[in-house]
DNA sequence: CATTGATCATAA
DNA sequence: TTATGATCAATG
């Protein structure tokens, strides 16, 4: 699939899936959706990256590279609800040195975001989830004033080696959870000391309570 | 029943 | 291992 050129273009495309099932997208390219959803939680989202046209692969950068512009499918309810936090990128426990704000992975894939609402529930297969109208945004000065403060309090801790002292009920928008492929998992961070350690990976994520109020303004 | 901590699939 | 894409499921 070729990428969008512009803006435009690409919430044009997004608008044109709108009011189909992923099966029935998935058959025009010989592709078959996962039975169930545990084996296949992030296939939706990389499906859609292939019927847009995003072009990062797993680089940690916008899908829309030239446009700078970070693809989420959420998943929501008959009410428009959504069913789960978003997650948006990994923490870095160890090169977090001077980092600021601006300069973040989160920033960068926060900044611009095109969501696209996938009607889902616990009874609704992979191949039946259908698809929303898709919405380009961007946060307010408000939205991202506390999305910043949220990221600053937590980094504070990541940087003082605190991560014992950190848990998901922490940052108003923005919390900070386990990600990895379980709790034995292991990546390289920094203890209060200042040394090297093996520590659990984490990720950033979207509480349901700022995504709904981004999908409720349409 | 919303939330937190844990987990699933895949690429390089 | 670190990154992408996410949702599961135990718990309060």
């Amino acid at each position: 699939m070729n990428t969008p050129q512009n803006e435009e273009a690409l919430v044009a495309r997004a608008h044109d899936l709108m009011g189909f099932s992923l099966g029935e997208l998935a058959a025009n390219y010989n592709i078959t959706a996962p039975d169930l959803l545990l084996n296949g939680k992030g296939w939706s989202g990389v499906f859609m990256e292939l019927l847009l046209g995003a072009t990062a692969g797993s680089l940690a950068e916008p899908d829309f590279q030239h446009l700078g512009i970070e693809l989420k499918t959420i998943p929501i309810n008959q009410q428009g609800k959504p069913l789960e936090s978003t997650y948006i990128s990994i923490v870095p426990l160890n090169r977090f040195i001077g980092l600021k704000w601006k300069e973040s992975e989160v920033y960068h894939k926060l900044k611009r975001i095109l969501w696209v609402p996938l009607l889902a529930g616990k009874t609704i297969s992979p191949a039946e989830r259908r698809i929303g109208r898709a919405l380009l945004w961007s946060p307010t000065n408000e939205q991202e004033m506390q999305l910043q403060q949220d990221w600053q309090e937590l980094m504070d801790r990541v940087a003082l080696g605190e991560l014992d002292a950190i848990s998901a009920s922490m940052g108003k928008y923005l919390q900070m959870r386990p990600k990895g492929a379980n709790a034995a998992s292991r990546c390289w961070g920094i203890d209060r000391e200042g040394n090297r350690v093996r520590v659990s990976p984490r990720g950033f994520y979207l509480r349901p309570s700022f995504t709904q109020g981004i999908l409720a303004l349409h």
